[in-house]
RNA sequence: GCCUCGGUAGCUCAGCCUGGUAGAGCGAAUGCCUUGUAAGCAUUAGGUCGCGGGAUCGAAGCCCGCCCGAGGCUCCA
């Protein structure tokens, strides 16, 4: 809705004809109306009471400034190029004048009606005020607003294949009783903060940033490194499976036919911005990319499974804000998305298994773990009938009972889903590595390959993403550390994801030379070492290194120099030892194995670090 | 969106109830100290107390309005 509003000392208006059809039957042609507030209103397409609430608030605010009481309602379509329908213009306008009424003395030019008229408008600074309000367009899927009406059963799957309903089964696994619990009941009564929130900003890994949305985090020097090992990790991992990595747009048009088929089967909620008069939004899964481009390939049976991958930096979801939470959950996150197109459905059954077992060996690489996190499969009751023996497979793999959901009908564009849950400090669940069976999108994209017999056909889809979302891993692994410290352990990152693996402190500058050549011998192994040559104490400097959770500490000063040993402080071990440079390079090299490295994302030297955090 | 809490120095926070010169610790700068495994000492700089209005001789504090942020609830990667 559109307003201006004009202090005025007089108004004459005259309706001289009807513009439409809808105007309105008046008695008084002529009005003169002195000392008036005249205010212009054009109702737009998307308007409701609400914003009309919102416009009147504003009016009383501009008019208890002003000390005038009298208000004249004059609809002017020309403050606006997105009009609404005549019905609804004249219906809000005439709610909008009922709740003015109420302690103003109210008039309104009649609707419909081309006037003449005459304004005299008082020259004081607050005579002319104007008012936008709009709806923001949400577009809410059809899937999200009928999940709600699905009916789901409950069971557990035990290792051997049988299926326990929820209420007979005797936990023996606390974490699944818990996700049980939060998956059913859906509620979960907290009123603390999760232990990760505070650790990311300690260990300047990731803060909010109060300039953007919420749930749009930055990324400090350390988080940057650590997310960016983790997504070189999972890429090269599933590149050596054998998908073929892409990029595709993050933005798209909702128009597009099957892009809005298929936002009707997905339950999320999505940025959107308006260009040049299209609606666009922003992609929350690569889906759409890769399968635009997968209808463009020409394909036989003979090539598939055919594996794309994109690592997508980044995916969003418009989460309602009062759901985001630190690093567990974002608006806008990074997602290795991997797709494989399948020829029928024994195809996409032995490929789930291999990608089940890819995300098993990711995570645990990863140093999350099967161990800490919780599985849920989803199915219809049809896809159960026919595919028992797969399902058995997939708990076999598993090695440990799951949560099963099983659906009466198919509901979203999946027969299967599976998911792996981590339950964090709090009992909270939340989903990392994914995979579903997807019998839709071949046909809904039309994405087809010439099969053995010649025919035509679209393929199944299988959506994997190995990890989930890469800033989830990262809390997971901060609320594992938590957890650790709570029993007493030393927490700390993996030391592979460790932003500084080795901090050298000499005892004092005169060995700061001498640690520099120690430091450049580390480097070159491709490990992360760092040097303390502020002009600290001894002790403070340690205190400093174990606030960052460094994995060794090296002190080193004359009785080092004159071995030619290294004094050695085992953050995970808690003791001292010494060392030849040789071992320790050696034990950190075994230790890290071939996981992905990165050089140090600071200066070397402490003394020219800017200070992140406290 | 709803509920609750919050916004005071770069950071963490005290002060607010009961109005009267704006505080501490950490960090920073400078100097002293030259260190043997989790905080050495001193000095200095640093604030539009989120914004607007009201009542008051006087507001960080009381009243009203607004803005911003966080956590929780529903959900997912």
């Amino acid at each position: 809705m559109k307003v201006l509003q004009l202090h005025s000392n007089f108004i004459e208006y005259e309706a001289v004809e009807k513009e439409i059809e809808y105007a309105e039957e008046i008695t008084n042609k002529k009005m003169r109306l002195e000392e008036v507030i005249v205010t212009l209103v054009a109702v737009e397409k998307n308007d409701n009471e609400k914003i009309a609430d919102n416009v009147i608030n504003e009016i009383k605010r501009s008019i208890d400034t002003i000390k005038c009481n009298r208000i004249l309602l004059y609809p002017y379509a020309h403050l606006s190029q997105d009009l609404a329908s005549p019905q609804q213009a004249l219906s809000i306008l005439k709610y909008m004048e009922n709740i003015l009424k109420n302690g103003l003395e109210v008039y309104r030019a009649p609707f419909g009606w081309t006037k003449a008229f005459s304004i005299s408008v008082k020259g004081h600074p607050l005579a002319e005020h104007s008012i936008n309000i709009s709806k923001t367009k949400e577009y809410v899927s059809k899937a999200l607003e009928e999940e709600e009406k699905l009916r789901s059963y409950w069971f557990i799957l035990e290792t051997d294949g049988r299926l326990v309903p929820l209420e007979e089964y005797k936990f023996k696994n606390k974490r699944l009783e818990i996700l049980a619990k939060y998956e059913v009941v859906k509620k979960r009564e907290v009123d603390q903060e999760p232990p990760h929130i505070k650790l990311m900003k300690k260990l300047a890994i990731a803060d909010y940033e109060p300039a953007s949305d919420v749930g749009n985090m930055r990324l400090y020097p350390n988080g940057r490194l650590i997310k960016s090992l983790i997504e070189q990790y999972v890429t090269r991992k599933v590149l050596e499976y054998g998908a073929i990595e892409v990029e595709t747009p993050i933005m798209y048009n909702t128009k597009h036919p099957s892009l809005e088929s298929y936002f009707n089967r997905f339950p999320a909620r999505q940025y959107t911005i308006s260009s040049e008069g299209r609606e666009l939004f922003l992609r929350f899964a690569a889906c759409f990319g890769q399968f635009l481009m997968a209808k463009d390939f020409t394909l036989s049976y003979k090539q598939l499974p055919l594996k794309l991958y994109e690592l997508t930096r980044y995916s969003f979801r418009k989460e309602k804000s009062g759901e985001l939470v630190g690093l567990r959950r974002l608006r806008a996150f990074t997602m290795p998305d991997c797709h494989a197109l399948c020829r029928d459905m024994e195809q996409a059954k032995e490929e789930a298994i291999k990608r089940l077992r890819l995300s098993i060996d990711t995570i645990n690489a990863l140093g999350v773990s099967l161990d800490s996190v919780e599985v849920a499969i989803r199915f219809t009751r049809g896809f159960y009938e026919e595919n028992k023996e797969f399902i058995n497979r997939l708990i076999n793999i598993i090695g440990k009972p799951a949560l099963v959901e099983v659906w009466d009908k198919q509901f979203f564009y999946f027969v299967l889903k599976w998911e792996f849950n981590f339950v964090d400090n709090l009992d909270k669940a939340s989903a990392l590595s994914t995979d579903q069976i997807d019998v839709e999108n071949g046909a809904r994209y039309n994405i087809t390959f010439v099969d053995e017999d010649g025919s035509k056909k679209n393929p199944i889809i299988l959506h994997n993403s190995p990890s989930g979302a890469v800033e989830r891993v990262i809390y997971a692994l901060l609320e594992k550390a938590a957890s650790d410290e709570k029993r007493g352990i030393a927490p700390m990152l993996p030391l592979w994801l460790s932003p500084t693996q080795v901090r050298i402190i000499p005892i004092s500058e005169n060995y700061i030379d001498k640690c520099m050549n120690i430091m450049n011998n580390i480097k070159s192994n491709n490990i992360r070492v760092d040097l303390d040559d502020r002009d600290e104490t001894l002790n403070k400097k340690i205190r400093d290194a174990e606030k960052e959770w460094i994995p060794y500490i090296i002190v080193i000063g004359e009785q080092e120099i004159n071995k030619g040993t290294l004094n050695v402080r085992k953050r995970r071990e808690k003791n001292r030892r010494e060392v030849k440079i040789e071992e320790l390079i050696r034990e950190i090299k075994d230790e890290i194995h071939n996981m992905p490295y990165m050089p140090l994302n600071m200066p070397e030297l402490l003394s020219k670090r800017p200070q992140i955090m406290v």
